[in-house]
Parts: structure tokens; sequence; C-alpha cells
DNA sequence: CGTAAGTTTGGGAGCGCTCTCACAATCATG
DNA sequence: CATGATTGTGAGAGCGCTCCCAAACTTACG
């Protein structure tokens, strides 16, 4: 008569497809569990039943008795803020994550948070905890409470970045920070120039801060003194990127390592405006390789991440964890790559 | 001795809160539901308990028997085909998704696909799905077989764009898409132009057609007559903005309608390298507002479209389905807003 | 051919909750 | 003050699964 949902019938269960195929519920459950003890000529009959009823078990029943979900949350504190710092990234990152939780059989409960709502945002996760086996988490910073409170309750998680506190004991993934944004400095500096500017991401945030530590790294290297005034602090914006190139060009610099590439194309635009040219008067380097860099002029040269592999890593070392394969804490690094294009003169100027 | 994960004491259940509380389990159980019958003062005793212990609900057992999970999936079929198309709209739909499931004390469980697997990953969606008490659908087509395996187990859904197929039976929350762009384009008709080329997005996904729909009604409305030689077939990418701009002044546009910013914006850098001056030789509207279009010289006029709310209220509907507030199928089309900047020639130029 | 070991099957308990029902206590009403 | 309605509380069943244990049946070997 009516169109009603609950006219759909009663889903079956364990016991039905028992019936079905005229065995006990035990014989059912390890033939779906795949456990050993079941006759081949059984074990076919039932998956045969199973196939044809289109049947699955209630995840509810299971998570219940086993105390195990097969669900990660994957928590994102600040979305808009990591979304517009750089728009590929999020995207990216969950889908390295959702290669690795499919492959796994896991599904994904991913919170996003507000910025000024951290306390509910928190206390939330927390409550669902019994919902997830463990957590990924994405641009926090470890003296996040949520950090704490996940140590305490023994909840298994794994940061996409490099924490700031407890740094040995907690597990990771990030890339080289450090090292990547000193390659992409050193590499100015073999081009020849020597007053080379940053403009620098966020200095509260890991990322940022560990970029600016390998621009000075890399000018100590090539023996070049550390110049404030050569530094213009920014936030990875496009904005921060405009302002400080205007800045770093009364410094008379040659070159100007950006720790974004949003922030490079800001200063594009400011060095554009000035009339500089790019690369032959400033050189230019930027940092995350965005499809936006190709199709700028000129091309930027930067440093590619992986941040597919590193969502994808991430969830596998979180997935061990909770499986126990694998000790804790885990922490991985992974390598980046420098792109070398227009920007920073290293390939003839046509 | 050990640090390992299982010396964490057993988690409380309602019987040890009842015992502590010294009342029964199923005053607990009211309490926590906030059910009548329950005394002011028991109540209050029970909180504190509840409180103090820290204690929340199993949520498998709580789903085993009531046979609602509180949590919602979200499917969204082609990642990287969605993110790259326009990096902002992903996230900030999620955003607009998970600010609604949240105040609604709902859980999101996100599904990304990859192209070519959609088989498996429609199995895996379909076989978790007594873990959702519904979904939302991003840009997938109806004719997804998807669609028509819900709609035969009679989940509750909702599409976040207008459905190809079936219209009026299915749930959707999207922008007047037509409407806008016949908008856009009216606009350019107002200013003057009488060349208006348009570069379509992909017209095997509707809002793309609709897009170009709406730049038809616009010309008819202006009788203006429609030209097949200034219409360039694109794909929403930057590519076929470059590409579709070079077409277009070949065929002597005034005018360029774009399907969306990031195709505006591969436009202009065709129009800049030809040497023709937008807005003054060639007028340019774009659709989108990303961040970009006003990163960009001549700042883009373009099409806002609420992305946010998209998220929100299609979350809203379908948690109303699900909940039994509302009767399915629920339709609803949000209103779009033309944004004037530089790149249309509206303001005087500078 | 008896016995031990391994294989295959089924039944019962129980995970932690909600829901129905029974019962006790309180209140209003004639 | 007896009657019925209303409010407050607890006990039992059962959601659908896994896990443990017992039973039946095979096989191997002295």
């Amino acid at each position: 008569m009516s169109m009603r949902q609950n006219d759909h019938p009663r889903p079956l269960n364990l016991e039905d497809i028992a019936r079905k195929a005229g065995v006990s519920r035990s014989t059912v459950s390890r033939v779906i569990n795949d456990e050993p003890y079941v006759s081949e000529t059984t074990r076919v009959k039932v998956q045969a039943v199973i196939r044809s009823e289109g049947y699955s078990p209630n995840p509810a029943a299971r998570m219940l008795v086993t105390q195990r979900t097969r669900v990660i949350g994957v928590v994102i504190p600040h979305t808009l803020h990591v979304a517009f710092q750089d728009p590929y990234y999020f995207p990216t990152l969950l889908q390295g994550v959702a290669e690795a939780t499919t492959s796994r059989d896991y599904a994904m409960l991913l919170w996003m948070g507000e910025r000024g709502e951290e306390e509910t945002f928190y206390s939330r996760i927390l409550r669902q905890n019994r919902l997830m086996d463990g957590l990924i988490i994405a641009s926090a910073t470890s003296d996040d409470p949520l950090v704490a409170h996940l140590v305490e309750t023994g909840t298994p998680f794994v940061m996409v970045e490099r924490p700031s506190r407890f740094t040995d004991r907690i597990s990771y993934v990030s890339v080289d920070n450090v090292q990547a944004a000193q390659q992409a400095v050193a590499h100015l500096v073999n081009l020849g120039r020597t007053r080379i500017g940053t403009i620098t991401g966020a200095l509260d945030i890991v990322d940022g801060a560990d970029r600016l530590t390998g621009y000075r790294n890399a000018l100590h290297v090539a023996g070049l003194p550390f110049d404030p005034a050569l530094v213009a602090e920014g936030r990875f914006t496009h904005q921060s990127g405009y302002v400080g190139a205007k800045r770093l060009l009364k410094a008379q610099v040659d070159a100007i390592f950006a720790a974004s590439d949003i922030t490079a194309i800001g200063a594009l635009q400011a060095l554009d405006e000035a009339g500089v040219r790019v690369p032959q008067d400033v050189a230019l380097v930027g940092f995350d390789d965005l499809p936006n860099s190709v199709q700028v002029t000129p091309q930027l040269t930067t440093v590619r991440q992986p941040i597919h592999h590193k969502g994808s890593l991430a969830t596998n070392l979180l997935l061990d964890l909770i499986e126990g394969t694998l000790p804790t804490p885990q922490q991985q690094l992974l390598p980046t790559q420098l792109v070398i294009r227009q920007s920073c003169g290293a390939l003839a100027y046509s």
C-alpha cells in the first residue's frame, strides 16, 4: 500500500542463513570469518547461501562482542584553516587515508572542527571513542588536550605532523621539512644567489618552524650570514607572500624561499608589480607543488611532498598498531623532492 | 610493569553506574536518554555519578537494540576529479555536513572512491549499510547503480546535485545552475556585450549542462542568436579555459562566460598572452567564487554558490528523513549570488 | 582393533544496551 | 476511604553476533 521505509523486511541474521544452509549459527560464523575447521563442502554450501541472500553480518552485534569496530577516526581540528592554506592538502591526505582504510577493510569516521569550538569538539570525539579503534590526527599540535586524553585512555593514534612535544613517545608520519627547506635554499645558493630571503609559514606550526630552520641551516652550510632583515614572517597565505615580498625587496634580496606555493604566488604578484623579473632579478622557490605552481608565469620551482603517501602510511601504521603487529610508538619521515621549474633560474631563460 | 594498551581497565557499563548510584540499570538508562518518569532527586544523583565516572554508553550495544547508529555516510565517488575541479568545494561541503551532523549529535563516515573501482566501492558501502542511518551523495549521477540499490534497500539518502533521472523521486539539494548562469550572462548583455562566448564545464555532469542551458536562455531573452562557434566545450579545468579562450578569440568574442573560476583563470592567461585587455576588449565572468578569483588581475566577476550551506542543508534534510519528521522526497534549490568585480567591466576601470 | 589425536559440528553464554511489563508508591476524586 | 489514574522503579528478555566447550566423527598408529 504505502511506500514507507519500514515496509522493508527485517534483514537476515546468522540464524536465518544457518537454517537455510542446514547448518548451525556457529558454522556460518566460521565461514564468514574464514576460520579453519570447516569442511570444504559445507563452506561452499554456506557461501552460496550467503551470496544468494546478499547477507552481511550486523556490524553492531560484531562490535559488541569483539570490542573492535573496524572503524578509524580522522581528526582535522581546524578545517578551514587547513583548507585555505593548501586546498589540495586536505582532500589528498584524506584520499590516502581512504585508500589504506578500504584496502584493509576499515571505514573512516571524519571529525572536522571549527575554530573556537575545541572543547566540545574534543569531548565529542572522546565520547564516541568506543566507535573507533584508533585515530589519525591531522594538523594538531601535540600540546593539544586531545593528545593527552588519548594517551590516557590508551587509544591508538598516529599524527601526520611531527609533534612538538613528547616527540619520542608519539607515533607520527611527516616529511623532513628541515631537510626539504634546506635543500631548496641550497639550490638557490648553488645558483649563485647570495642575498636569499625567506617568507616563513606560521611559526607556531611545526612545519612552518621547521622550514625556517632548514633555511638557516642552508645558509650556515654555505657560509652565508643569517640576516633577520631577510626573514619575513608569514602565515602560509597568499597575502603574507605579497606583503613579505615587498618587504624583502627593500632588503635587496636576489632570491626568495617561500614556505608554501600560495605564499610564493603572492610574492610573485608583488614582484611583478614592482617590475622585478623572476628569475633574472630575484629567484623564487615555493613549497608544496600545488597544481597552481605550473599555472603561473614563470612556473614555480618548489618542493613536492608526498601527501597522499603520508595519509596511507599513517593509516597503515595505525592499523598495524591496532592489530598489534607493531610496537608503539612508530615514527616515519617521508622524502620530499625538489621540482625544478622556471622560477629559480636553473633552467635557461627563454 | 609493561605499558601495553590492554592494561587499561574495562570501561564501565550501565550496570556499574547503576550500582554506584544505588539504582537499577533501567533508571540509569532513562536518565541518559532523557526520558520522563525519573524523580528529580535520582536524576541528579545518577547524573553526578555519570559525570564523575566519565561514563558514556557503548554505541555498539545501543545500535544493536535500537537499529539506529547515529552515523551517516558521505559518499564522494570521484574524489580527485572533484578536488581538482574546485579544490575548495570538497572541504567546504564536508565542513557544512560536519557542522550539521555534530550539531545534531551524529557522526559522519566518509567514503571516497577512486575512478575505475566503482564496483568494489559501491559494494563496500552497501555491505556496511547497517553502520549508517542514511547517506549524503556528492557528485554522483543518478543513473549510478548505487542510487538504485539505495532505493531498493530503503536507505534514506540525499544527493547534493540535481539528479538527471528520477528527479522527482529523489531527495536533493543544489543550486539553480541554470538561473545562476543565465544571470551572469544577462549581466554581460546589460554591459552591452553582443558576441558573448562560453567555455562550458563537463557536459555529462548536470551542473555543466545546466550552466550551458542558462547561457542559452540568457541569449534567447536578450534576442541574441545562439552561435555554436561561440561555445567551447571544456571540462571545468584550467587547461580547457586556456584552450577554449584561444578558440573563442578567433571567433571574435567580446565577452566570455566560463563555467568555473579555474576555467576563467585559464582563459585569462590565454587572453593575457594574446595581448587582449580584460575587461576592455573581452569581458570575463567565472563561476564558484574561489579565493583565487581575487588573487588574479583583474579580479574575477563570478557566481558565488553557498557550498557550505548546501552541505549543512542536505545533512539536515537527511536527518529529518531519518528521524521521520519529513516525508520523502525533499528537494531544495539554494540561491546563488553574482559577485561583481573587475573582469566584467561593470566597475570603472582604474 | 583400541586409543589418542585431529577435524568438524552444534549449543550455550554473554557482550551492554533498550524496551516491555509488572509492581510499588503517590496523588486526585467521588 | 475505596478507586483509579499517574508517577517512579526494577527485573527479564532479547538485539545478532563471537567465543568457549562438549560431542561426534575421522584418521593414524602401535
